[in-house]
DNA sequence: GGCAATAGGCTTTTT
DNA sequence: GCCTATTGCC
């Protein structure tokens, strides 16, 4: 053993010292939020690798965003030196680049395109169209994610047929295999298949499966929490040889059930493996005794869960501060008021602000507020750059250079720029593909032969296969620089966009350059650039990943993305029922038990200072909306709260007013209740309030809108679902 | 087939 | 309220 190479054992406490020194055998590390689960992780790492253990391509690491993973080598690099970290990445690229090695095994080509949920739904879409009978009354999107669910459980089509029932279910079956076998011909894998392929290979194939767990031999992972089925079996297939498989994270901070993961991996990982070493991490290093006292008083409400109780050397800290707003503008302004106090006072800096809210929508009014008072700000999420439009099209072209059998790609850039190949000469191709089983590219080539086309779209659709010919040959001669570069030019997109000369266009424009700046960022970046490595990069980038954390500007962003995150103060919004726990998850115990770990992730977000803010009334979508305040607030521990005193809330408000010159509001129309009244028990006509209906019986109330004689709300029965009432004609009576 | 006007859905979270 | 997809007209 080198003794410099556990020197730096002794900058970590006890508990994650043994977690690293831990190495063999199964290995289970609770870390509680801002415990130093990253750094047991890399010092974990190094300790392998500095010991002589083993090799660096004899790790594997996975990680679920390519941020933490980045992260991960960075702080590897530090501690070992300068190495090439080639196993740690996200389960999804990790499984991409095995799919890449393998993939004569699935009988697929080596030059597979990767389908996002927009080509997903494209392609589902497509399917519909082509039986359109069916299945008219449903969405793509809707089902698309029945499919992805099944997937991520494992479910394939024949079990998912066999216990199809209603009309949607048995639309989803009718439409799952035709999907798979879809993807097949276009030489696609979706978000899912790239795990679930991966597994299936390692099922298929011993010998190759025998190949990978002989390479690795150490396994660690992050975030465990958030693992599905599928990751599971990855999991425990590759680590069946060796067995040496250490897994961190913390079920009081699993938020993804709702896309697959399952919090009973983590809860039951000493049921898989029996004699798996278990080490509890509580020591927070993060934020003040008071805040975790408040986190801890709030999550401990929830049933299913390991039990830790997290606690910090630093100091108390000040009482959490609860923000009522009038509405959401309100709201905005006084978090704009206290950032602008704490900066202009030399307190503080605008990098140390983040502001969480439970839905993108509810962005839009901060970022007004943030531009009325010119404070810098960015936004993390919404719609990412490669999801927009102009980008996607651009990368379409490529897939399809890539790989002419996408069908999703190809349908996407025949027309664009337009080509006179209308959706009518489209669907004539279409059919006229599937009755001779041939891959749409392909009849394209031989258009003069497809009845029904026009003359022009003829001549249109052969310089189209030529263009995408000439690029295919250039393909292998000319970096994927240079060939996106030229292919932009000769299609003309940017003078298309600068013609148009609007400020949608000209924002098109840039975007279009700067995903060629990606693409010359990532040929300097990689050893041997390949057009299909920079499609595979981009469709696994998520926007944290692209987010600035050194320019000085307030975050924006949603508690999904804050995870892993910290900051010294932290803004959380919304807290109203409905909004914060959101609708969706009021009548399902395990969906308001992951809202309120949600809620524990963005307050242990909070290094020094926690704000909470909720309003009385909120416009989301068109209508304006009276609101409660969220049952979270009524779960923390009230000693530790403050709320801001009526009269300085009044104040304040009657200062946005002023200083927004918005239209002032009836104070006697405030309908909100008294401000430290959080009970739930009203007889008001307010959200959350229950109703008995003399033909629906009991229901809840979920939106209030409108006043006097036009007094509407909208109550959602159990078994009825929604139903929206005339207050002055309904015939209910408040429970 | 192309374009402008209109309708409809969305808003829980994303690798 | 905004964005996209569809419809209707040229």
């Amino acid at each position: 053993m080198k003794s410099d190479s556990i020197k730096f054992l002794s900058e970590l406490n006890q508990a994650q010292q043994r977690a690293v020194e831990t190495t063999e055998g199964p290995v289970l590390v609770l870390a509680g939020a801002g415990s130093g689960k990253t750094r047991v992780l890399t010092y974990r790492y190094a300790y392998l690798v500095g010991t002589g253990k083993t090799g660096p391509q004899n790790i594997l690491a996975m990680t679920f965003t390519n941020k933490a993973a980045r992260e991960m080598k960075e702080r590897i690099q530090k501690l070992v030196g300068v190495q090439t970290l080639y196993w740690i990445g996200t389960f999804h690229s990790i499984c991409a680049r095995i799919l890449r090695r393998e993939h004569s095994a699935l009988s697929y080509s080596k030059d597979f395109v990767i389908y996002d949920t927009d080509d997903q739904q494209r392609l589902i879409k497509s399917i519909m169209d082509q039986d359109a009978v069916p299945f008219r009354d449903f969405t793509p999107k809707s089902i698309a994610s029945v499919i992805s669910r099944c997937k991520n459980r494992m479910i394939l089509p024949e079990e998912f047929s066999r216990n199809a029932s209603s009309a949607f279910e048995q639309a989803v079956a009718g439409i799952y295999p035709v999907y798979e076998s879809s993807l097949r011909k276009n030489q696609a894998f979706d978000f899912d298949d790239l795990l679930l392929m991966t597994l299936r290979i390692f099922e298929d194939r011993p010998g190759i499966l025998l190949d990978y767990q002989k390479r690795f031999h150490y396994i660690m992972v992050d975030e465990y929490q958030d693992t599905n089925r599928v990751q599971f079996l990855l999991l425990k297939r590759l680590a069946e040889l060796n067995r040496n498989l250490c897994v961190v994270g913390d079920d009081d901070q699993s938020i993804y059930r709702w896309r697959g993961a399952d919090i009973q991996n983590i809860l039951e990982f000493e049921t898989h493996f029996r004699d798996a070493s278990v080490f509890r991490l509580e020591q927070n290093y993060r934020s003040t005794r008071l805040i975790l006292r408040a986190a801890n008083s709030l999550v401990e409400k929830n049933a299913g869960r390991k039990g830790k109780r997290l606690w910090s050397e630093k100091e108390e800290g000040e009482k959490i501060e609860i923000l009522e707003a009038m509405d959401e503008i309100d709201e905005a302004q006084k978090i704009v008021e206290q950032i602008k106090e704490e900066v202009f006072r030399g307190k503080r800096i605008f990098k140390q602000f983040a502001i969480l809210y439970r839905t993108n929508a509810q962005s839009r009014a901060i970022e007004d507020r943030m531009r009325r008072n010119g404070l810098s700000y960015v936004i993390v999420g919404g719609v990412r750059f490669y999801d927009r439009k102009e980008v996607k099209d651009v990368l379409a072209y490529l897939k399809l250079i890539v790989n002419t059998s996408d069908s999703v790609s190809l349908h996407r850039v025949v027309n664009f720029p337009t080509r006179g190949i209308g959706e009518v000469s489209w669907k004539r191709i279409v059919e006229f593909a599937a009755e001779r089983n041939m891959h749409i590219f392909d009849v394209l080539q031989i258009i003069d032969k497809v009845p029904g086309i026009g003359t022009r779209a003829v001549k249109n659709i052969l310089a189209f296969v030529e263009l995408i010919r000439k690029y295919i040959n250039l393909k292998n001669q000319i970096s994927p620089n240079e060939l996106v570069r030229t292919l932009v030019d000769e299609v003309g997109l940017l003078r298309m966009y600068k013609s148009e000369n609007t400020i949608e266009s000209q924002g098109k424009a840039e975007n279009v350059q700067e995903l060629l700046s990606a693409v010359s960022e990532y040929a300097e970046n990689t050893p041997s650039p390949t057009l299909a490595g920079f499609l595979e990069e981009v469709s696994l980038v998520s926007d944290v990943d692209t987010w600035d954390d050194k320019s000085n500007a307030i975050t924006l962003m949603t508690l999904h993305c804050a995870k892993g995150l910290e900051f010294p103060v932290v803004f959380i919004t919304g807290l109203e029922e409905g909004l914060f726990p959101v609708y969706r998850s009021l009548d399902d115990k395990e969906a308001l038990e992951e809202e309120r770990r949600l809620f524990y992730v963005g307050m242990t977000r909070a290094c020094d200072r926690l704000f909470i803010s909720w309003a009385g009334q909120r416009r989301l979508f068109i209508d304006s909306n009276y609101r409660l305040p969220s049952r979270f607030l009524n779960e923390i521990d009230q000693n530790l709260l403050h709320v801001r005193k009526k009269a300085e809330r009044h104040e304040r408000w009657m200062e946005g007013i002023h200083s927004t010159g918005k239209e002032s509001h009836d104070e006697k129309s405030d309908p909100h209740p008294a401000y430290e009244d959080y009970s739930q028990e009203t007889r008001e006509l307010v959200p959350g309030a229950w109703v008995k209906h003399e033909e629906y019986g009991k229901g809840q109330i979920r939106s209030v809108e409108g006043s006097g004689e036009k007094l509407k709300i909208r109550v959602y029965f159990k078994g009825e679902g929604e139903k929206k009432f005339m207050v002055q004609y309904a015939r209910f009576t408040l429970l």
